[in-house]
DNA sequence: GTCTATAACATGATAGAC
DNA sequence: GTCTATCATGTTATAGAC
């Protein structure tokens, strides 16, 4: 629900949440302590124990986020692309809201793909069915937009595809020469028609 | 130099370095212990300082390792297509040496790709320079094969491929259906050519 | 080169007052 | 809902014996 994003009613829980999302991309999950936390959220580190049973759910509670972020923008790209047919279109929408999720909407998403693979496994198991779901969703949209490929097939094109998308968290600015319309239009290229126009 | 990979002559030194870069790709730095460490050396953790001044310099040692190893891989592959023009050729060998390096030439390399955004801010710089050299012969590489394409495009589409190369070491699995050399050029196809084979 | 012992400190978590 | 105080444990690192 991206908590304490979106209404003004920001509940002691919510900034909670929000700082450790913020301290969790910086640092990792064992590099950041409930003691900073707790200081960001400017409560002491006790008082943590009242939103969450543990370090662990807190960390469950920001990855989890991080994909519903992803979600409702892969929704709402979808919404917007319904009257197109245009294959590089409805690619360069999604990987635009892939990166945005990223990027401009808060510390959740960046979280999630910088800092899943190296969650303790319980954690990963937590979030594994949300991930799972929104997969799905990128694999549903490559069976319609490349009939003709086969599952497997798609789905090697869709980790390598995900693995230049989130490999951007790490090397990225933002606030850099490129906009991430930019960045998104070269990924979704790349990924079209791979670097062959530059072929002599 | 890839120390206690290679000869017979496995000092004290070179089977602490291996038993870390093992723990650090499973755990993370943070995340593993020196104990740890020390106890898949068959030693105990004091006993590592006589080989390293700090587990700072030891995370240092195997991530500039892991670099040597790719930097060797590529310097070889460049070597035996020295008789070839094919532009896809080129491309295909050098995607193939970077992921043997990963998958097919110990947990070196794997602990550099997995961890070094994640490592604290000294330990990057200490490998910052090796790192850059690798990643310069790629940008040489590309500007031979793509003399069409300006500089800064080609370092974007270098960071696109390093991203999806790189993720592989987080979801593929070496003993599964795929091969490394079929990833190697699922990858290469994928990056010369794009998606655009499959539309309809 | 490895050991034991320990210093000095940080960590996640709990209990009970306010 | 937040505080203080504290427990139990784990951490890197050091000193000196063997």
């Amino acid at each position: 629900m991206g908590v304490g994003l979106q209404t003004e009613e920001i509940t002691g829980r919510a900034r909670v949440l929000d700082a450790a999302a913020e301290l969790f991309v910086r640092q990792g999950y064992v590099g950041t302590t409930l003691r900073q936390i707790a200081a960001a959220t400017g409560i002491k580190a006790g008082s943590i124990y009242h939103h969450f049973e543990s370090k662990e759910a807190l960390f469950v509670a920001v990855l989890n986020d991080g994909i519903v972020v992803m979600i409702d923008a892969f929704d709402e790209a979808q919404s917007s692309l319904a009257g197109t047919d245009d294959v590089a279109v409805h690619v360069r929408e999604h990987v635009r809201s892939h990166l945005s999720a990223i990027f401009e909407n808060g510390p959740y998403t960046t979280a999630h793909v910088t800092s899943f693979f190296s969650a303790p496994a319980e954690v990963r198991a937590a979030v594994v069915p949300k991930r799972d779901s929104y997969e799905q969703k990128w694999n549903q949209l490559f069976e319609v937009l490349f009939p003709a490929a086969n599952t497997k097939e798609l789905r090697l094109r869709r980790l390598i595809l995900f693995g230049a998308m989130n490999a951007t968290a790490e090397w990225f600015d933002p606030a850099g020469n490129l906009t991430v319309d930019q960045l998104a239009t070269a990924i979704s290229d790349q990924f079209l028609q791979g670097v062959t126009q530059y072929e002599s």
